[in-house]
DNA sequence: CCTAGATATTTTAAGCTTGAAATAATTCAG
DNA sequence: CTGAATTATTTCAAGCTTAAAATATCTAGG
């Protein structure tokens, strides 16, 4: 009978998993939409590019192309374009690096700084507004277990 | 004092949420990416198209484009090519419908409902293996809170 | 019947994304 | 010192994605 139980059992909680994954999806694309729409609407820029800019603001030194690949998750090439597009609006900056001329520092310009800084308020009434109903200790958890999630995956990988 | 407070832990508050929100993008970003890499290597296939196959696979009398871009929350657009391309691939077919010539109704063929069904069994278990280090209780309250987080969200919207 | 508005879908242009190939520069074993 | 391997980045082709415009069809009011 062990066996047959296995054979309920093992499959259920699999499905409970596949449906948790499921939802992490679906409630991160909900987001997603909702900010990617008010970022265009209200700042004419993407989310995208939201993302590299949030990660050079809190890098005043200015970052390797490959430390913001990394960060972001996502592909080289990928930064390469928004990085060119953030460079032609003035937002950004890419400095030759002392030593190693494969590399390039890129960072916020004073434009950029400030114009992220604007953004980054907003954002964040955005994020809160959507969160409301969330308790404190519901998000506190629910941070804390995708935060082991992420490290177990870290160590793993 | 009361303002004075407030203004020291409102934000907080607000730090909280951003942060939960951030680990939510991180993680799914993440498994996501995972996934990809798998679904390229083992069955020469994309995500997109998995999402797709997946949405049709649950209504064997097929869906109208518009309920797949509903379903999905993507463009109406978005799901245009990518069932031109698994049209052309032989894994779904466009039906026209009776009585209402601007609609198509769309559906796996037989050879999509057994690819797609292959393909799921083993994304399950990559899913499952991912989520593995999540023990039942946790997965149970994080999908419950993600389910009614979504129902407020399509309640207010 | 006719046409104005609504509905379903496709097309388009611009930008995002990936993985792989190409370029360029650095490092290090011999 | 040299050249083979490594590292950093860009380029490329293909596919994904969106919002907006274009098509095509349907529905209803007059």
């Amino acid at each position: 009978m062990v066996a047959a139980r296995h054979a309920t059992l093992a499959p259920q909680q699999g499905k409970e998993r596949l449906r948790l994954w499921v939802r992490i999806l679906r409630v991160s694309r909900l987001i997603e939409a909702e900010l990617r729409d008010k970022l265009k609407t209200e700042f004419d820029t993407t989310l995208p590019r939201f993302d590299v800019m949030a990660a050079l603001y809190r890098e005043p030194d200015g970052m390797l192309m490959s430390d913001l690949s990394r960060y972001l998750l996502v592909s080289n090439g990928n930064v390469t374009g928004i990085i060119d597009r953030l460079v032609a609006d003035g937002f950004v900056v890419r400095a030759l690096r002392e030593g190693d001329r494969r590399t390039s520092v890129v960072s916020l310009t004073k434009t950029g700084r400030t114009f992220f800084s604007k953004m980054a308020a907003v954002h964040e009434g955005w994020v809160n507004a959507r969160f409301a109903d969330i308790d404190e200790d519901e998000a506190r958890e629910l941070a804390s277990v995708l935060q082991s999630f992420r490290s177990n995956w870290e160590a793993e990988t």
